[in-house]
RNA sequence: GGACACAUAGCUCAGUUGGUUAGAGCGUUCGAUUCACAUUCGAAAGGUCGUAGGUUCGAAUCCUAUUGUGUCCACCA
């Protein structure tokens, strides 16, 4: 007589769809729907998915975390809201489409396509991604206000784009300046430092001198860019080398002029490493760069040009020469002229451009950059200042304002790697993207900003006039992401209510892509923090602790686990066993465990509607009638403390566990089964699964909403009110563990006895103390140790075996069937286990040291200890005894 | 070269300011299939917490050194 139709297992596929409809419908995803009075804001800014390609695992973890912090602050009755959206990806997505069609037969796209052409191609390509991406997001469950689904590359995020600009532009922020940079030979762009991949390779390092009279030698493993030396840099406490400093060495290398060569002294320049002299090649290193620009007469000379060839200052011989080809014929003729010493082996780290592939050549070019030491007009402070300050201090010297960094070690580093910050070069030489909206004058060579096509020079008002044909770097735009997200630059009602955000999730690796970005453009344009918390998470990998990657082939596809196993399986597996800040490895096996619990919240639920008279929302605390009552209700109380706990400090993890626990052990296992014994419990059931549903919400939304609905619930549970504590008899916990000990007692009996479970026997207790209590609970004793007989008696029966457990003596009688040997074993390992414990707590009761200094509670703890363990030592001791 | 993280049961991981007989899931062993669930139930085995010192009445937990693994940064001219 089932009053339910469920069936028998949970089939996530029929009801998922149809559940994230339902919450789409209500609107609640919206804050501003919400129902009921809720005064505070909780606000989690998506990180942007790339439009570059689908949903990996990665995001469906990001997904995961974010929406269970969001659907249990929802609960918690605050004004709930996820900002979705996507990020256009500039260099990635170029890159990727790029790729693609070189496949497809082209050879320069930008060629052949010209801006407009390649432009409607990656288009076409992001809007495809962007739309499997969003639908992706929403089988993930996330609970996000699709209303205000943003872009980085639409047209209100770029209207923030531009005025930051504008107004880092009229600060004299953003500067155009010639600096040596990071370009990129395949992708024809700039990088930034933070996007370089750096990798060892073996190399060679070639000692050499650059003429017979030149008295240093020095050592390179880049002989092609000594054409372009104008100094060398000598340790200035060198002995052998410090009285040539300040002296010039006019040599003739082979390039375009003879070059002339200072002799400069540098405090970083290390004696003992190669030659202890370092050739200066000012336009083809970061290093070599900055010592030019503290002693600019050494001069500069470019010989690599930007596509990777040797440029004509490098000599005729030289000139067109693609760098290697160059490099193997400038040692040849060092050779050929006796100027060549030796070469070693060694490896080199070389930096590699993470989007386009290639290894980077460091070039010097005219960029635009943002000062990250200059002092804000009007502020007095650069923006170097106001990153430390957002986490240090607080914005503004406001302790109101300051990002906290989950786990802390994070914050450390921020802080290191702040102060090594360098200016940030913004442009970018690609077309996907924010076109740098700066306007140059044909004639006079001004160059002024401007957010849309101007007509005419601002200073000589002539009528020729280009943009720059460069755009920025994509993190320049994603940077506003949180307030952009809400309507800046515009002064809206959604940035005073939900900026800064609340929560914000990201992985390690892009903290200071992303993160400091944010911070940055946040606390100089808005003048106030993105975020109040950072989670900073790890990393997925794979069972054998490798990355999850395309070359690699070991990827898995988070839709195809959803169609397996189900969206609230994938989720529980993605945060089970994660710590903040720590990789976590991702296999199939969990996301089976997952389902498999999944399941079981399924079945408790079909049993409970199937065995109630009348499914209902029970919201009073029912009268509780039995010890086990009473033990589940304080077990479903601690329960709920300790998940709460948890999810305030950000543990999903254990959060989760003990949910587990509680479902599974404490109300599956034990209560239900009690529940059959007993009878009569409608109240309870519904009560404590009520409950149930409640707390595993964040966790698994689809199950516990489709559930809520069959208990008959008028409202989603998506917007009910997270379970508080209530009132319960505390002291339940004691009796009923004993009597869980008894019972597990018994069953270990009949186990190591091979009793088949279908067989009752009779146990016989000598209970002491606890006569009154197993006399009122012997129902359940029976039932579940599968007893038919249980005496309770004062000494102890002839022939049976027994055990020591919940404080009483515990008998099977089941004489003359029993394999004496295999018990006195038993006995035996539990009497020495037993006495190792005693006497661990005896010597440190002994120990005058230990009663006088540890804190009297410890102490009293320990004596407490004494008596139960001494009595059982000796309960078990006569059982032994009894065998013989 | 600098910094950080990790090392606990066969595997993947918890273990919150030092004080429980160090826990979970998977796997393993033994037993169970009418009565919510075999995506299940019952029972059990399995760890001197990487190593060596130290602090402490007491260390998986704190300190020092050391080994291994991983990550980030700097940089090798």
């Amino acid at each position: 007589m089932p009053k339910t139709d469920l069936p028998k297992a949970y089939n996530a596929a029929e009801i998922e769809d149809k559940i994230y409809q339902k919450w789409e419908e209500s609107g609640y995803f919206n804050p501003d729907k919400l129902p009921g009075e809720r005064a505070e804001s909780f606000v989690i800014s998506m990180p942007p998915p790339n439009v570059t390609g689908v949903l990996h695992l990665g995001h469906a973890f990001e997904n995961a975390l974010m929406d269970i912090e969001i659907r249990y602050q929802r609960l918690l009755g605050k004004r709930a809201l996820i900002v979705p959206g996507t990020d256009h990806a500039a260099i990635a997505t170029q890159a990727r489409v790029e790729d693609e069609l070189k496949k497809q037969g082209f050879v320069n796209p930008r060629k052949e396509l010209g801006r407009e052409g390649l432009l409607k191609k990656i288009k076409e390509f992001a809007d495809n991604h962007k739309s499997i991406i969003l639908g992706q997001i929403k089988k993930m469950g996330t609970s996000c206000d699709w209303s205000r689904l943003a872009y980085t590359f639409d047209e209100s995020r770029s209207e923030a784009v531009n005025e930051i600009f504008r107004r880092m532009f009229e600060d004299g922020l953003i500067y155009r300046g010639y600096r040596v940079i990071n370009w990129s030979v395949k992708g024809q762009s700039t990088c930034s430092d933070d996007e370089l991949v750096y990798v060892d390779q073996p190399a060679k390092i070639w000692y050499f001198k650059y003429s017979h009279d030149f008295p240093i030698p020095i050592a390179t493993t880049r002989p092609e860019t000594k054409l372009g030396d104008t100094a060398v840099a000598v340790n200035p406490d060198d002995a052998r080398y410090k009285q040539y400093i300040g002296q010039k060495f006019t040599v003739d290398v082979g390039a375009a002029k003879p070059l002339i060569i200072t002799i400069i002294g540098a405090g970083a320049v290390d004696p003992d490493y190669g030659t202890g002299a370092v050739g200066v090649t000012p336009a083809h290193s970061a290093i070599d760069y900055e010592m030019y620009l503290n002693n600019k007469d050494i001069g500069i000379i470019p010989v690599i040009g930007q596509d990777g060839k040797m440029l004509s200052a490098a000599g005729p011989a030289y000139a067109g020469l693609p760098v290697l080809e160059a490099r193997g014929k400038f040692v040849q003729w060092l050779k050929d002229q006796g100027l060549y010493i030796k070469e070693e082996e060694t490896t080199h780290n070389v930096g590699s451009s993470d989007r386009f592939g290639d290894i980077v050549e460091a070039l010097p070019m005219e960029q635009w950059f943002v000062d990250v030491n200059k002092k804000i007009p009007e502020r007095g402070k650069t923006l170097k200042e106001l990153l430390r300050e957002a986490v240090t201090v607080g914005h503004d010297e406001n302790a109101d304002k300051i990002i906290k960094i989950a786990p802390e070690r994070f914050h450390n580093s921020y802080l290191q790697r702040i102060d090594n910050l360098y200016d940030w070069c913004v442009s970018r030489q690609i077309w996907w993207g924010h076109r740098i909206p700066v306007w140059y004058c044909d004639d006079c060579q001004h160059y002024f900003y401007s957010s849309d096509t101007p007509s005419d020079c601002l200073k000589c008002g002539s009528k020729k006039l280009h943009q720059d044909e460069d755009t920025l770097d994509t993190w320049f735009s994603s940077g506003t992401w949180t307030f952009s997200t809400l309507g800046w630059p515009a002064e809206t009602d959604d940035l005073l209510k939900y900026h800064p955000t609340t929560w914000m999730q990201m992985g390690y690796e892009i903290i200071f892509l992303w993160m400091v970005r944010m911070i940055l453009l946040s606390t100089y344009a808005l003048d106030d923090i993105p975020f109040k918390n950072v989670y900073i998470h790890g990393m997925l990998r794979a069972k054998d602790g490798r990355k999850f990657s395309k070359s690699l082939g070991n990827g898995l596809d988070p839709l195809e686990i959803i169609e397996k196993y189900g969206t609230d399986a994938l989720r529980l597996s993605l945060i089970k066993g994660v710590t903040a800040g720590n990789d976590s490895r991702f296999y199939e096996e969990k996301v089976e465990g997952a389902r498999n619990f999944v399941n079981k919240l399924w079945n408790i639920s079909r049993y409970i509607l199937q065995t109630v008279a009348q499914p209902r929302l029970i919201e009073e605390v029912p009268a509780t009638r039995t010890l086990a009552d009473d033990w589940i209700l304080s077990r479903l109380n601690e329960t709920t403390a300790a998940t709460t706990a948890e999810l305030d400090k950000y543990n999903f993890s254990s959060a989760g566990e003990l949910l587990h626990e509680f479902t599974w052990s404490d109300f599956a296992d034990w209560y239900l089964e009690i529940a059959k014994v007993e009878g009569a419990k409608d109240e309870l059931l519904l009560f404590i699964l009520q409950k149930i549903l409640k707390l595993w919400h964040p966790f698994c939304p689809f199950i516990t909403e489709h559930l809520w609905n069959e208990l008959g619930a008028k409202n989603l549970l998506l917007v009910a009110a997270w379970p508080k504590n209530f009132a319960v008899d505390i002291g339940a916990g004691a009796d009923f563990q004993s009597i869980k000990d008894i019972i597990t007692s018994i069953r270990n009996l009949r186990g190591e006895n091979k009793i088949e479970p279908a067989k009752l026997v009779t146990i016989s207790i000598i209970a002491g103390d606890k006569t009154e209590l197993i006399k009122k609970e012997q129902n359940i004793i029976k039932k579940l140790g599968r007893v038919e007989n249980l005496i309770i008696k004062n000494n102890k029966p002839e022939g049976g075996i027994g055990a020591v457990a919940g404080g009483v003596e515990i008998y099977l009688d089941l004489a003359g069937l029993v394999d004496v040997e295999t018990e006195k074993k038993r006995l035996a390992k539990e009497i020495s286990e037993t006495e190792k414990y005693l006497s661990g707590i005896a010597i440190k009761l002994n120990n005058q040291e230990f009663v006088a200094n540890a804190p009297e509670e410890i102490v009293l703890k320990e004596k407490e200890k004494m008596e139960p363990a001494q009595e059982k030592l000796d309960k078990l001791k006569n059982q032994l005894d009894s065998l013989k």
